[in-house]
DNA sequence: AACATAGTTCCATATAATGGAATTAACTCA
DNA sequence: TGAGTTAATTCCATTATATGGAACTATGTT
């Protein structure tokens, strides 16, 4: 007897992006054009990165700048608006799982003394949802937030390990293997014999497969009882100090680190049952 | 021959809200409210909170969760979604005016060696969109996106002397004068007399309004060509080692910094009315 | 086990989004 | 400056989508 999945767990898995459908998902799709892209986008630019016609594309734009979720500034170009800032403002602070891991990650990074990382995986992608760094580089705003590709990343990878089989398998399929280094992952083979790898022994590497010149260790982080949701935490540094000795020293407290935002986690949301 | 607003800046007013129109003002407002909770709001919080009908809020939510907008915990909370991060980050790395305003206010923190805020104003709020502090206390995030009333800070009391008269009294008279501490203004006749101040000396100051043992002095920043965007900058510090004096000796660098920032914008200073 | 409360689904109806085409505004260049 | 061109905005009959009351299912409680 298969219990009917909640809505809410049940469709979360598409990202966000192009076919999305009813009238949010399209004013949605909207405005990823508009974050995605390089370039300022006037109207009609959008119009051409859109399949919808001017009329309905119009008013979509109007009613996110309605909204303030877009801005127009004079040269009618638009831009992300700060309503998006706001709103993120109070999901990073009232994020729980970011509050339960952040002592954690914290002495992770004093352990070390390198940039650590909590990341989130959704869908293919890794979300950056903390960071800590020595030389604390002013502007880490930016970065939080930002997103990766999950093969190609200690955080991704981790995570993506600890996802079950099936689900693995679906999204690895829709992975593109582009090869931003030549240490990049080729192709699925060798992400999913990696991944394995990574299941046996627990730690992730990223050996500048993303950016040449860094590397990193992560353990992954997951919730059994809610197999969706995967997450890991890392050590990151740059290649010329951080030797692949020192990379296979901090395994052991990456697993630490994770297993005890796993238990923490667990703790703050027992009281329930 | 009344020339027909554009569209874009014609509608921007009203702080998003309750009395939001079309399927997506309504999602919005659903964010909003979610948002703006200090507890953690199940379906049935949300449906009292909310005027939708059962059915459609239901729909309204699992839109929002399918979009990554919304996400739910175990015990069917819900939660921001790090969509809003990632959206947020690029909203913040791409924002011209912030990357525009950066440098002076890396001066202006230099220059006096306390925190820096730069705020803009939406509709009676400011909300912050970047901060330098020298002990840089890691997790600044939460704190840009920040809002605050514009009424009872130093940022916001500077961005709302930069407004023309009739926008200005419009928005006072929807301000509720909350008293957070004892030196808070309690009216708006109160407010408008200092803004007059404000509008002659082209500092505003905060003695301790919004939050005790908080002051700080500001300049406006705003634009002849789009009456309104008003922003500000400022100089924040605890009162205990801010004093008045110091506060007065950083007037004019404020000033300054906020007439380099709008030189920089390509913005040309509009007369005093 | 029975009750109570919370969450989800259904479907005829009303409403809001659609999109093609016309209108107006904003550049471009002679 | 003004004709020519491109971009942005508005209009409105049609259609598709959101609506919302009520029935249903799951979950938690005494």
């Amino acid at each position: 007897m298969s219990k009917p999945q909640r809505v809410a767990t049940d469709r979360v898995k598409r990202s966000g992006g192009s076919q999305d459908t009813g009238t949010l998902g399209k004013a949605i799709s909207v405005l990823d054009i508009i974050a995605n892209s390089s370039e300022a986008l006037r109207f009609t630019d959008v119009l051409k990165l859109s399949d919808q016609p001017r009329g309905t594309l119009h008013r979509q734009i109007s009613n996110l700048i309605d909204e303030g979720l877009i801005a127009v500034n004079r040269d009618n170009c638009y831009t992300l608006g700060l309503r998006l800032l706001q709103f993120a403002s109070k999901a990073w602070a009232g994020n729980e799982f970011r509050n339960v891991a952040a002592p954690h990650i914290q002495k992770l990074h004093e352990a070390t003394g390198e940039t650590v990382h909590l990341g989130v995986l959704r869908d293919i992608e890794v979300i950056y949802l903390d960071k800590i760094e020595s030389r604390q580089n002013i502007r880490m705003v930016s970065q939080i937030g930002n997103t990766a590709p999950a093969f190609c990343t200690g955080v991704g990878k981790a995570a993506l390990s600890a996802l079950p089989d099936e689900e693995l398998h679906e999204r690895v399929e829709r992975i593109e293997f582009r090869p931003y280094t030549p240490n990049t992952l080729a192709d699925a083979a060798a992400l999913l014999s990696e991944i394995s790898t990574i299941r046996s022994t627990g730690n992730a590497y990223d050996r500048e497969e993303h950016e040449l010149g860094i590397t990193c260790v992560a353990a992954p982080i997951f919730s059994r009882t809610d197999a969706l949701f995967t997450a890991s935490v890392s050590v990151t540094g740059p290649a010329y100090r951080v030797t692949p000795e020192m990379l296979a020293s901090w395994t052991e407290i990456t697993r630490d680190t994770a297993s005890a935002i796993m238990q923490s986690m667990a703790i703050q949301l027992s009281p329930r049952s």
